[in-house]
DNA sequence: ATTAGGG
DNA sequence: CCCTAAT
């Protein structure tokens, strides 16, 4: 309803909104030596890209070696030295079958395919304890591996299929590989610290061709700080992802599922408790739930010709929800012995707000991992705090109590939620850097503020900003469905009354390269941005007036089609908004008024409009306007 | 989808 | 303008 009602009048002016410059930069600037640094959570990043070159360079120098043994067989080692010390080791052996013939070639040399076992080998070491335990225990980097999947460089893994416990498409740097999930299996070598998992050998040469642009990549990194927990999720689009988990123990999990790459889509779209419906509906569980934290939606997409009340109007009720985006997964246990009831909360992860990463196909692993440094770093720096969130609301009352917010005993889980929200200086900070601009770093609709974004710090983005309506093929392969998120990083100039779709750019570089959710960034974008205010001009106003005039106060389907039904950017609800002000604005002293000086005669007859309706059944149908008009 | 009001 | 409850 209230979507269609968008649609209806929509139009997408409203989205047109200035392109908002987001970028906080400065954060680059700060090195390793920040604090934060030395925090867990950006080590955890560090592992992800420590990982990621790990992996190029076995690549690279291993030429034709098999340390392990089978051939053809893939192994991930995870030594876990001690849960003290919290050194990783991965070691994954991969057989590439094929190199990607269109790699442009980490090394051109190996541009045929070639059958090389690689190995790789990640070390995650001392993983640091954070010295507090306060929020900034997980941190996720959700990256559109569209971006780096063809970089020669990059790790990826991808489902191949939509089916759960598919295949997953691996790319080492230009290798690549099959894993079938279901076969991996954990093979724990004594209490000490190897665990092997052996990944079917199923590797097949796959030629990459195209990409699938549901993938995303998502890393995740949850409390590892105090509890040791690293997660690493690399999931696409359709939900699957690896995860690699040292809890108490160190695991590697795939999880396969139907396909949710809607689901994504749907979250960005949809309030939040539609989403759960739609969960529901599907008896789909947040993978959070066991901490997680990876989130997949189910979407249903609508058709949408008229965007901007759709989009501002789904992001408009995402951004109750989460506050940041930071959900988390917990579970609630109740007591039935406290003699007051006691709620029990035992909150498994906590997840940052997403971070987006877009990066240039051509950049490097390096730039990547540059880039999600700085976005954690952009998080972590800043001082986070715990939100409640109840039936989508948003405690914000410290003082009131659990049974006061709806936090008891027979509270639905499933309207609980709790999210960590950083208090980041302004995006500015983290713009900075000249870097050039990657080509197609793009804000959001204006309505649905983005996720952070990450630009990395890529240099050779030669693209040019692609010109509006082609911006998203940079994101999109020419035949490729134009994913949501694709879609959400397009920005929209406003076009007086034009129904066409324009997507631009963002503004060019000072394009934001860090935008992390935080307290005031995300307020600011939240999940969806307030429409562009746009004053009613004196014509309007006068078309309104003589509007309501004939119709009535309160016919304002009719009079937005009487009177504005070629702007599509006014709907009923803003007409009968202005009235409201109208009415009031007539009614105030001049000096009280703002904006715009409305013209007292039209005021005058508001005011007359206003008295006359209000003791005329206004709703009727239409009634004799002479009456009315007559006396004005 | 609209209307009516509060925020 | 946004958000919602109520139609």
């Amino acid at each position: 309803m209230v979507l269609k009602k968008r649609k209806y009048y929509g139009g997408f002016h409203g989205l047109l909104a200035p392109v908002i410059p987001k970028a906080p930069r400065s954060l680059r600037k700060r090195r390793l030596h920040d604090k934060s640094l030395e925090d867990g959570g950006i080590c955890a990043f560090e592992l992800l890209a420590a990982a990621a070159d790990k992996l190029l360079q076995e690549q690279e120098s291993e030429s034709s070696t098999s340390s392990t043994g089978s051939k053809g067989k893939e192994q991930i080692s995870i030594h876990e030295e001690s849960a003290r010390h919290e050194q990783l080791e991965v070691k994954a052996k991969v057989e590439p079958v094929i190199l990607d013939h269109h790699d442009p070639g980490a090394s051109g040399a190996e541009s045929e395919s070639v059958a090389k076992p690689t190995n790789l080998e990640l070390s995650l070491k001392e993983l640091p304890h954070s010295e507090d335990d306060s929020g900034s225990d997980h941190a996720s980097i959700v990256t559109n591996s569209d971006f780096i999947k063809k970089v020669n460089t990059s790790l990826t893994m991808e489902a191949i299929e939509d089916k759960p416990g598919s295949i997953y498409d691996v790319n080492f740097g230009g290798n690549r590989a099959e894993i079938h999930p279901e076969v991996v299996e954990k093979q724990s070598r004594g209490l000490t610290s190897v665990k092997t998992y052996n990944m079917k050998d199923c590797l097949k040469p796959c030629v990459h061709t195209g990409v699938s642009n549901k993938s995303y990549t998502s890393v995740h990194f949850p409390s590892y700080k105090d509890k040791g927990n690293v997660n690493i999720n690399i999931r696409d689009d359709d939900e699957k992802y690896f995860r690699y988990n040292n809890r108490s123990n160190t695991r590697l999990r795939v999880f396969g599922s139907r396909s949710r790459a809607g689901y994504r889509r749907m979250r960005k779209m949809m309030p939040s408790r539609y989403l759960k419906a739609a969960r529901k509906l599907r008896g789909y569980e947040l993978p959070n739930s066991n901490g997680g934290g990876v989130k997949s939606f189910y979407h249903k997409r609508k058709n949408i010709y008229m965007g901007e009340r759709f989009q501002a109007d789904a992001a408009t009720k995402r951004r109750k929800l989460f506050h940041h985006s930071s959900k988390n997964s917990y579970t609630k246990e109740e007591s039935s012995e406290s003699i007051s009831n006691v709620v029990k909360f035992s909150i498994k992860s906590f997840k940052v707000p997403e971070l987006y990463v877009e990066v240039p196909e051509t950049a490097t692993v390096g730039s990547l991992k540059r880039s999600v440094m700085e976005a954690v770093k952009a998080i972590l720096h800043s001082k986070l705090h715990v939100g409640v969130v109840v039936q989508g609301k948003k405690v914000r009352d410290d003082n009131r109590t659990l049974q006061q917010s709806g936090i008891s005993q027979n509270c639905n889980l499933e309207t609980l939620g709790f999210t960590l929200e950083s208090s980041l200086p302004e995006a500015s900070p983290f713009l900075g850097r000249g870097e050039t601009p990657s080509c197609n770093t793009q804000q959001r609709l204006p309505r649905v503020p983005s996720n952070p974004i990450i630009n990395g710090g890529f240099s050779n983005s030669s693209l040019e900003p692609p010109p509006p309506v082609t911006s998203l093929d940079n994101h999109l392969e020419k035949n490729e469905e134009i994913p949501a998120f694709a879609a959400e990083v397009t920005t929209q100039v406003p076009v007086e009354d034009s129904k066409a779709l324009v997507l631009l750019p963002a503004l060019n570089e000072e394009v934001l390269s860090v935008i992390p959710l935080s307290e005031k960034t995300t307020k600011r974008y939240e999940y969806s941005q307030r429409r562009t205010r746009r004053p009613f001009s004196v014509s309007e106003v006068e078309a309104l007036v003589e509007a309501v005039e004939t119709l009535g106060a309160g016919r304002w389907r009719d009079v937005k089609m009487r009177a504005f039904n070629d702007a599509n950017h006014r709907t009923y609800v803003d007409l009968k908004d202005k009235w409201k002000t109208l009415v009031h604005t007539a009614s105030i002293s001049p000096q009280q008024r703002r904006g715009e000086p409305v013209p007292q005669n039209l005021l005058d007859r508001v005011l007359a409009a206003h008295a006359y309706w209000s003791q005329h059944q206004a709703k009727q149908p239409v009634k004799n306007v002479k009456t009315l008009e007559a006396p004005m």
